[in-house]
DNA sequence: TTTTATAATGAAAATATATTCATTCATTAA
DNA sequence: TTAATGAATGAATATATTTTCATTATAAAA
């Protein structure tokens, strides 16, 4: 007999965990139309044929990577949405980022393709779904903030235009810390906070 | 006879104007590979054949804007060399992007050319030479923000970092601006400097 | 050693996109 | 009218990228 289920199984999931990583890192680099599926399986170090064994196309494959999307920010909107400290919340949140970002490129990653998904052609259900989420969130941490605000912990002033500029900082540091590499330096929290924090 | 030659040069410098307009904003909003050249001649109003009377190659007419944004980067340099009181240059340069956010896409589009410098295959010495721009303005940038800091006027605290931090939230702004299109809110100039003023 | 199940390959076919070029169009003035 | 000049077109060709599929490789167990 050949191997066990249990062992193609590993397989499988072995390789195919290697095309998830080697897409997330190429789809937010150079953006999904300038990464080819040659690029891709050159990276993870396959063969593009078994690459379409694992997605039926680019695009299947693009769609993947934003249902993971979906989910990590599935959690951040529901942390936002319970009531705990606004003050706590938001600082808790930058912190965490700010780690991330000095971590690895995970996170900055993750907020490329969020960003790849709101330009891309493809207008697949899992997509059209990230890209009302990506607006949930702002909503929510417009409400976050506006709560904060009643409770005087931050600064006056529109809370959705406050929201927008904090994921506007967030995404344009992602977006460096790619582009710039070693050069990038990661701000700290209070920096990145200074805006809301009286 | 034929048109006289000013004729001749002013239809060709329409034409170029609508290819390039056109371009900008495609490749500021879907990226360059994301972007085809029948995309910019249709967006145009002309035909392909007549864009490649103008521009050798796809490369070319990309080159051609890198040119263009260098130029603009160029000026803000010098600006930032001069050496009047940081804390107005700060301001009045923070004020002129709001100013223009609220405007138009201009200076988004610009930035995100500027962005796509940094990522596409294409070397040319043009790209290269953007490149090379976008580190000097960030240096500029932070060099101004030790001037500040030495002067009282701003927050203590690494100048790269704080200069970094202003560019990503430039950056992350002119990205979401060309994202959420009616529903992006330009933040004041008191936000997006705050993390410098004290 | 052979059989079996499925992973893995890579060259070929299909498709999409960039580029060329023979042709037509528009305007001016002799 | 017609000749002259160069802009403008778009179908044809070249090139690049995606997708398929017949073939080979691998490991386990009979």
């Amino acid at each position: 007999m050949p191997r066990t289920k249990e062992q193609f199984e590993a397989m499988r999931m072995a390789t195919r965990d290697k095309i998830h990583s080697a897409a997330i890192k190429l789809f937010a680099k150079k953006g999904f139309a300038a990464t080819s599926v040659q690029d891709i399986a050159n990276s993870a170090g396959i063969s593009t044929g078994l690459l379409y064994r694992h997605y039926k196309t680019k695009d299947d494959l693009f769609n993947d990577l934003v249902t993971y999307a979906a989910i990590g920010l599935e959690k951040i909107i529901e942390t936002f949405k319970t009531d705990s400290s606004p003050i706590e919340m938001m600082g808790q949140f930058t912190s965490e980022i700010i780690n991330d970002f000095k971590k690895d490129d995970e996170f900055a990653n993750f907020l490329m393709i969020m960003n790849q998904a709101s330009t891309v052609d493809n207008q697949s259900t899992q997509v059209v779904h990230l890209n009302m989420q990506s607006i949930a969130m702002v909503e929510q941490t417009a409400k976050l903030i506006g709560r904060g605000q009643d409770l005087g912990q931050f600064k006056e002033g529109d809370p959705m235009e406050m929201a927008i500029y904090f994921f506007a900082s967030i995404q344009g540091l992602s977006m460096l810390k790619l582009t710039m590499n070693e050069r990038f330096i990661a701000p700290s929290p209070e920096i990145v906070t200074a805006f809301l924090m009286k």
